[in-house]
RNA sequence: GGCCCAUUCGUCUAGUGGUUAGGACGCAAGGUUUUCAUCCUUGAAACAGGAGUUCGAUUCUCCUAUGGGCUACCA
């Protein structure tokens, strides 16, 4: 087909966006980028009653934060636009009536208490309550009612809806790209509202519209939608246009335990669930943004959660996901989320970092912190990175550098500081003194030198200078903090030591 | 309950009518680092079950089981 690629991301305004959501942007726009061409992304606010303050902007940011840009969409306009359909609310309707002129949808009079009630009584008999072929003639729809009845009650001004006249006894044939075809019997189908007593459309009908006003040519979603494939399929028949290709994306489950993922799996685990966090009016939800994480992990985390290239690579920038990307190659089944190979993910992300910008990154921690100090950051950066997963991890391994030890690790301590400790650290100290040109193997050689000459036992020297130095038994090379902590800091931190051990 | 989708190591997955069923995360062991982490090496670990088709099924078909989704005037 010569038609230029279209895909959209279609999400509701009705808090954050979770990640399973996110990933079905990424998809469209990988799809779209692949392809040569357009992501847009549509707001999909038609219940009104479900709007939540702030959402969109979300949903805007996020995508901004992971570096998926839309071609088309609120505040970036293009030629079939607007792009909420709260604004496009006067188009819809017309779709609708054209539908009941011409037999294919109805009026439907039924309250929702009417129905309810329906619902309930055939529960209880063991029955399904569908709305359809079956039993639409009992209800109260311009299907049973006659022409006059319907009439009266439309200028009567009563409440009503439009449903959609699903057949009887057909078998519809669907295909969907990931999936292949599947095969439905209309009988099992019931007949969807397409539009509200309030005036607006359901999700059902916008969808089908606006796809087709905004020339989409593949719908990628999540496969929560696959039961309404049938439905859209018919509604695309029934206006004569042609239906767009599918493709239903496999959802992401719970790490463990059932279901799929829900904001209070990462409350429980641990893990964000949403790019940013989510300040509500009653609670407030981690984001991977907070939390650390860099965007190119996130992403290509997430293109790999129910997607893989068929090769044996694992690391994707998004320019490069875009060149290998097919929706051929998504994964049938639902896959279960794994906040470990995120991290995994993190810490090769943050490993390839510019080391200028980690070191601005880490600067900026040191400020929020009301840390200063004259050390070269950007050395210590270099020295502490590899052992970083975040960059609140290059405080947790080296804030020794910024402030000294106060106390030592007691189970280090006990294995480190012997009777014999104290005479070996002011030997160490005096060597120290000694040594003029202050780098790392100058005081390697020195200090090595004479353990060796004294046939002393590394652990003897190394582990107690360790502990002076840092407090603890972690940490880069012990000659390589010494000559960055600098001789006279060296010596104090030291003879600290020597005084706590006297 | 009804309809639909799915099922390969614990997890994400590759793969084929005949393979030692491959990789990654995680886990374990060893090495490097006389520290911790990184890194390297090695290891344990899977075709849900049952029929059928076939010379041969993990691969194709059916059934069962299990998991998941949907079943609103929500998206």
């Amino acid at each position: 087909m010569s038609q230029k690629v279209r895909v959209r991301f279609a999400p509701s305004p009705t808090g954050p966006l979770h990640i399973g959501g996110v990933r079905t942007a990424l998809y469209n726009y990988l799809f779209a980028k692949a392809h040569g061409g357009d992501f847009l992304l549509r707001i999909e606010d038609t219940d009104q009653t479900r709007y939540v303050e702030g959402a969109e902007g979300y949903i805007v940011e996020a995508l901004h934060w992971l570096s998926i840009p839309f071609d088309e969409g609120p505040g970036k306009e293009g030629s079939v636009g607007p792009y909420k359909q709260s604004e496009r609310k006067h188009l819809y309707r017309q779709y609708a009536d054209r539908l009941v002129t011409e037999g294919k949808a109805y009026y439907a009079f039924d309250t929702s208490e009417d129905l309810n009630e329906h619902r309930k009584n055939h529960e209880a008999q063991g029955k399904t309550f569908i709305y359809n072929w079956h039993n639409r003639l009992k209800l109260e729809n311009s299907l049973s009612l006659s022409p006059e009845a319907v009439e009266e009650k439309l200028s009567n001004g009563e409440e009503y809806v439009i449903r959609f006249k699903s057949p009887e006894g057909e078998t519809l044939l669907l295909k969907d790209i990931i999936r292949g075809d599947i095969e439905i019997d209309t009988n099992t189908l019931d007949d969807k509202v397409l539009f509200k007593s309030d005036g607006m459309p359901t999700y059902h009908l916008a969808n089908i519209v606006d796809d087709h006003l905004m020339e989409i040519t593949h719908v990628i979603r999540g496969e929560e939608w696959l039961p309404s494939l049938a439905l859209h399929q018919q509604l695309y028949d029934a206006f004569g246009w042609q239906a767009p290709a599918f493709a239903h994306l496999p959802l992401i489950l719970k790490p463990s335990g059932k279901g799929k993922l829900s904001k209070r799996d990462g409350e429980m685990g641990g893990f964000p669930v949403f790019p940013l966090q989510w300040n509500g009016e009653n609670e407030t939800y981690a984001g991977y943004r907070e939390e650390g994480y860099l965007p190119e992990a996130v992403v290509n985390m997430l293109a790999f959660l129910g997607w893989n290239p068929g090769t044996e690579e694992e690391f994707f920038s998004l320019e490069a996901l875009t060149e290998v990307f097919s929706l051929e190659r998504v994964h049938k089944a639902g896959a279960k989320f794994d906040p470990k190979k995120t991290k995994w993910f993190q810490h090769h992300y943050l490993q390839e970092m510019d080391e200028r910008l980690l070191t601005g990154r880490f600067q900026a921690l040191l400020q929020q912190k009301g840390v200063s100090g004259t050390l070269d950051t950007q050395k210590i950066v270099s020295l502490l990175k590899e052992r970083a997963t975040f960059v609140e991890d290059l405080w947790e391994q080296g804030s020794f550098f910024y402030e000294a030890p106060q106390s030592y690790d007691e189970k280090a301590a006990q294995k480190a500081f012997k009777s014999d400790t104290k005479e070996i650290l002011q030997q160490v100290k005096n060597l120290t003194e000694r040594t003029d040109t202050f780098t790392s193997e100058a005081l390697s050689e020195t200090i090595k030198g004479w353990i060796t000459q004294q046939e002393m036992g590394f652990g003897k020297v190394m582990m107690p200078l360790r502990l002076a130095l840092v407090g603890e038994m972690k940490g880069p090379d012990v000659f390589d903090i010494m000559a960055l902590l600098g001789k006279k800091e060296s010596l104090q931190r030291i003879e600290r030591t020597i005084q706590h051990l006297s």
